[in-house]
DNA sequence: GTATTTTGTTTAGCGTCGGCACAAAGTCAG
DNA sequence: CTGACTTTGTGCCGACGCTAAACAAAATAC
């Protein structure tokens, strides 16, 4: 009866992301008739998910009539993202487009025992939604630590003082369904639940710098050791049991420190904060965050020779490491976060010829390395795991 | 007017990969109901890909009406398969199910130009067509190289003493249209060409030992240097531009040989043939391949503490290497091909134990290693290869 | 003001698939 | 051997989701 059901959700993934600012370009990206995605726009504003705005929009030069402007409903569904760090915690609303509609001031309670931090963080989310009233379709969560697939179960929360293997999805599905927060098609949420790198490419991919990117590698380091992420064809690559992407035990220096895993010179050891201060002299204090002090100590006092030195070593490691994972997986960007990022933009060129020089092919070596450019990109990448049951199936999630 | 043709590919692939062996397991498989299914099967067989037999299979214990057998048609069309690689290169013609339907004997002459051995195994090819009178649907071709994306080009043909960035595919190409061998749809092949332990991996996903896996590693050593290769729910991961796996850079000897890429102690040159050779004291001559060297030695000397000494030096340098893989691919099975599946063979504990110690968590470390299992697996995948546009659209292909 | 271009909408029609009823072919129980 | 049961194959109908085509609308070009 009804016209564009099979194409409702990648046409709502098509304005989510960006790539359909009108039904003209929502038409040929759909490869469908104007008929079709007339009638799938109409029904995903029927849904309360998106606007269609009669309104021209300045078209510049083109001739024939101007289209109709397709947006994401301001006052439409959101989800609820939760982000749990080494010094606290954080949630928010999170809209379609990646929009934060609301956040929680981020708290700063170090995370002691995951049950009772993770309950404070639901928390948090449901007062959000009781305060905005804004119907809620689903939950994300991004954890400092890899995260076993099926079970759910958080690897290596090294900095997190948990135990190995904390149970986190099923604590944080508990924490929904006790606080009532809703999820697709009205059902108690699901609790998606992965590690912040990956989530943080995901949503990198979808808003950030890695837009239109096919295979897509991000990089970053926050506190201790080195995380990766991979997103192919849009979706993230995590392996058969969510461990992929596991970079921090390549080989960097053949001669550097010895590691917990046995080897000596892992990119784990070689190429985050507490390396990066080490190399320069310093004595890392307790009270600020190893990411701050590093980043401070780049940023103000970068012509000190020992710490540009510190810096290039650094770099030099990291690019090694970069440049085995692009000879392993040939991606066509590189997204660095942390303090990856701070090195990038402290030095470009030396960070890219590394790449280039130890990279087998040149071409494969001209790989883009760009900084990511989200606020919040695993919050934001919670909250994108959350909405993909409904851009996969948006009949069916709001139900 | 015909029922099911949407799902018309995706059941010649169920047929093709032994998957779907009646009309029931079809029905249930594709998720479609008996009727579409029904339809579905007349269709291939009226195209003439399969065959359907009545006769009941020895319905073994189970109720109800026994279902109809579904084969692959023995005297349906084939592809073109071809395989250069450092001794010599070799033809065949290649049915569905990976059936080797014809084969050239395989020359020995050593390839120097590449236009010129091109030709000469089409030409073989070729001639097989014209004898058998097989009707053919395409033609794919394994190169001992990367071969880069979109281009074509054999980037690194070592020890083929081709120039590097040869245009194989161009070549290739060209000489189906010189030898008038036909592609999909009548129209003249295409040529799809594709380094040889990609095409290899993907043949042991769809007929060998790695058949059921969701991602799926392979990696192989056959003369010098080391191959990689990763399938991923059922597709090949070529990378961005056709470079991904060249996993003979990885450091798996801080203190070890200096390898052409800057580095020490890579993969390629410590788990090669040439490396086993070396450490076991023999002299390589140049008489036979040095693969056949190495299985020579390593079959009939094993006994000798020197041999023994050397294959469990490779097999620990294997092992780091493959460790770092499984850490940044997360795959759920490896299979190993060439000199690699012989050391694997000779003892496949310590192997199994040095990966298992150097993944990061036990679980990802228990990976299954197999050897590969299929003959002639370059060659089947390149078969492989050149039918996925028939197992994408049949109906189009064989317009 | 008229022609042209491009977009949105309405209507008709058609292809593909699910649902259902029925027939067919085997096993199982007596 | 017969009848009940189970499972598989097929024909018919209708619903769903799309294309095609004609028409209407809104801008630019001349």
């Amino acid at each position: 009866m009804e016209r564009g059901r099979g194409a409702l959700g990648p046409a709502l993934e098509l304005v989510h992301t960006g790539r359909a600012p009108t039904r003209a370009v929502l038409t040929a990206e759909l490869g469908v008739t104007r008929a079709t995605a007339g009638a799938v726009a109409a029904e995903l504003e029927a849904l309360g998910l998106i606007e269609v705005d009669a309104r021209p929009a300045a078209a510049a030069g083109s001739q024939g009539r101007p289209s109709h402007r397709l947006s994401l409903a301001p006052d439409g569904p959101v989800v609820l993202a939760a982000q749990i760090h080494a010094d606290g915690f954080r949630a928010a609303l999170v809209g379609l487009g990646g929009r934060m509609v609301a956040t929680a001031p981020g708290c700063m309670t170090v995370p002691a025992d995951p049950a009772h931090i993770i309950d404070a963080v639901v928390e948090a989310g449901a007062g959000l939604l009781r305060e905005t009233g804004r119907r809620c379709l689903g939950a994300g969560l991004a954890v400092p630590s890899a995260v076993a697939e099926p079970e759910g179960t958080a690897l290596n929360p090294l900095h997190l003082s948990w135990p190995a293997g904390a149970p986190v999805r099923e604590l944080f599905t508990e924490a929904l369904a006790k606080a009532d927060v809703p999820g697709p098609g009205g059902a108690p949420a699901l609790g998606v639940t992965g590690n912040d790198v990956n989530l943080a490419a995901l949503a990198e991919h979808r808003h950030g710098a890695g837009r239109g990117a096919r295979h897509l590698l991000c990089v970053a380091t926050g506190h201790r050791g080195v995380g990766g992420a991979l997103v192919l064809d849009g979706r993230l690559h995590s392996g058969s049991s969510g461990l992929a992407l596991e970079v921090g035990h390549l080989t960097v220096n053949p001669a550097g420190l010895p590691c917990h895993c046995g080897s000596r010179g892992c990119l784990d050891v070689e190429a985050d904060p507490l390396a990066f201060l080490t190399a320069a002299g310093r004595d890392p204090g307790p009270e600020v965050s190893l990411l701050q002090q590093s980043r401070d100590l780049l940023r103000t006092e970068y012509a000190d020779p020992a710490v540009r030195a510190a810096a290039e070593l650094v770099v030099d490691r990291l690019g090694l490491g970069l440049a085995g994972l692009v000879n392993i997986l040939n991606p066509d960007r590189i997204i660095l976060g942390g303090l990856h990022r701070e090195l990038l933009e402290a030095d470009p060129e030396r960070l890219r010829a590394v790449v280039a020089d130890r990279s087998l092919w040149g071409r494969s070596g001209s790989v883009p390395i760009l900084s990511c450019t989200l606020d919040h990109n695993s919050l934001i990448g919670a909250a994108e795991a959350a909405w993909q049951p409904v851009l996969d199936d948006p009949l069916a999630a709001l139900g």
